[in-house]
DNA sequence: ATTTAGCATTCGAAAAAGCAGAGTGCTAGA
DNA sequence: TCTAGCACTCTGCTTTTTCGAATGCTAAAT
């Protein structure tokens, strides 16, 4: 078990390296620690020894290991109080009469991410608790047409489709209006379902080129339920971390940013704001995430922040934590 | 003048330049050149007066200069064949009768980026020569609506607006009506104005809170026009180039791409490919934009690439080129 | 009048050497 | 248990050296 004084200890070495980004010697913590550098020195060994600290090399000062952030997530850092320069700066959000939910998120993020100098991510999803209210389709040309879908909850979708083949304007018309009876009031994820098992069956009686509009709508459908909407900021400012001097691990992690997937990946239906620490997430072992879902109005997703390991911990819980409750 | 001889040198310098992002010395052109490397020296010394060459140092190699390459660019490089592999790849989207248009243009500046690791940015406008062919309002609560705007070649815009005040079902209904009455047949690029004249003077005398309904649709439409589509790929594979080899310019470089403004500023009107090299474009001192505009079937918008000022020139103006013409 | 060979010179990139400072572990005494 | 002291290690920086690739210039050759 870790001592009291152990448990101090760790906590000082972890907020100093969150501050500096440099290792943290022994004599540096002396004063406030009210005792000799080489009582340090052992006990700081011993946290080594349980897998805390890490040096960098032999003769070092200490740095906290995956496991030592991990100990101090869990139970050593408290929830904090909101700091007021944060609190003004998101009050802003909160007081813009103006913005829509959805881009309220999506503002809020984009402050949390300049206050702190991670990358913070919404993945809205596609608006599940959405029921279809109604399809449109504009024909464009013999070949081509938009189709349009709009739920109740005011979700719009929409995609252009190539036919393969010519479809009259009417046998379009006859085909939307078919669909619309069909579905209005579906739930949007399971479209697709109806689609197949019960409108596929039927469409053959009234449209003649059932087939090519078929597989046009299906395409289009199938589209907005994949589709998860990404929006990111700040890729730009975790590259001002002192982590990222050297350019290989820049380019690796620009070239992570770029990547949808791995990005999607990052979608939790963890109500909690949660923290993975290096290994313990999906994206990059020098990195920690830290998410939680957000659903408000019907509208769900994931926020999320993206930092080096050496994040403030206590602050950007309590952010998140903030915008959370305030949206809610 | 230039003489046969310092355009040939040039040239050899400039693509052995492209290849290799080192200094090209005298004595490396001297078998292709056919004389001694002390001739050379002579020519290359000349080329310098002429301000086509750069040294990086005293005794360094020839590095083109940007008038260098402009001078390539505008009197030494002939237009070529694509080449087979180019072609190849690129043929894949225009046999895949699945995309729509724009779509494929997407696809093929992607594709022009893997090939050539230079970043590519489609600038879709908000597509001019559309004209209103419905609008519709889904209120969501008594505060909010979504307003959709489809267009006669099947664009759609929508919007989530909050509104100031709660206003009625009815009402909304009402406007919705009359901006329709007012609106269809309208190009889009033309609805404010008939917003602002023929439709807020009027609306007072249908809708009692006319103020309100008139500002959230103001407001949607206004965002319609003025939003530029930016769709980038190969942040990442430019910073591949030998040129980034510095964490300084590699930050200054994403922070521009992230910059929507500057990128935005991209947009020509010119249908030409033109090239802007280095200080001649406003992105970037260090950089070349090579850009043109694209306009099919209604919907127009800009294609460049954004890539080291020791571009593939003859290359990329091919491959542009290429793709403008197979589109049309 | 060009072109070439030869030579001293310049400069950068990379390796080697040197140095100061910050830390550590260990031991012996308080 | 804690602390003072000491030898030792390793990094980060600066300085030196070395090496090779180019250059410009001059004088001879074509």
């Amino acid at each position: 078990m870790i001592s009291q004084r152990q448990s101090l200890l760790l906590k000082l070495i972890i907020e100093e390296y969150i501050k500096t980004a440099k290792p943290i010697g022994s004599k540096s913590l002396c004063k406030i620690m009210n005792c000799s550098s080489a009582t340090i020195r052992s006990e700081m060994s011993e946290l080594e020894e349980m897998g805390l600290l890490e040096k960098t090399h032999i003769s070092s000062g200490r740095v906290p290991s995956e496991k030592g952030y991990r100990y101090y997530v869990d139970n050593i850092m408290k929830p904090k109080e909101l700091n007021g320069d944060d609190m003004l700066k998101l009050q802003t959000v909160f007081h813009n009469k103006n913005l829509v939910l959805s881009d309220a998120i999506i503002r809020s993020m984009e402050i949390i991410s300049d206050l702190t100098n991670y990358t913070a991510i919404v993945l809205g999803e596609s608006s599940v608790e959405n029921k279809v209210s109604r399809v449109e389709a504009i024909p464009l040309n013999d070949m081509e047409l938009t189709a349009i879908v709009i739920t109740d909850k005011g979700h719009v979708e929409h995609k252009k489709v190539l036919l393969e083949e010519k479809v009259s304007v009417d046998e379009i018309k006859q085909t939307v209006d078919l669909i619309n009876k069909l579905l209005i009031g579906t739930p949007i994820d399971e479209v697709s379902q109806v689609l197949e098992f019960e409108i596929k069956p039927i469409i053959g009686k009234y449209v003649k080129q059932h087939e090519v509009l078929y597989n046009a709508f299906y395409t289009a459908f199938s589209d907005f339920t994949h589709d998860t909407n990404i929006k990111m900021s700040g890729t730009k400012n975790i590259l001002m971390q002192p982590e990222f001097d050297n350019i290989n691990k820049v380019k690796e992690i620009i070239g992570k940013f770029e990547d949808k997937d791995l990005i999607s990946n990052i979608k939790t239906d963890d109500k909690d704001v949660k923290i993975y620490i290096g290994s313990e997430n999906e994206f990059d072992d020098d990195m920690t995430v830290i998410k939680t879902k957000y659903s408000i109005n019907g509208e769900q997703g994931t926020i999320a922040l993206i930092g080096p390991k050496r994040m403030e911990y206590e602050r950007v819980i309590t952010l998140l934590n903030y915008i959370k409750d305030n949206f809610e």
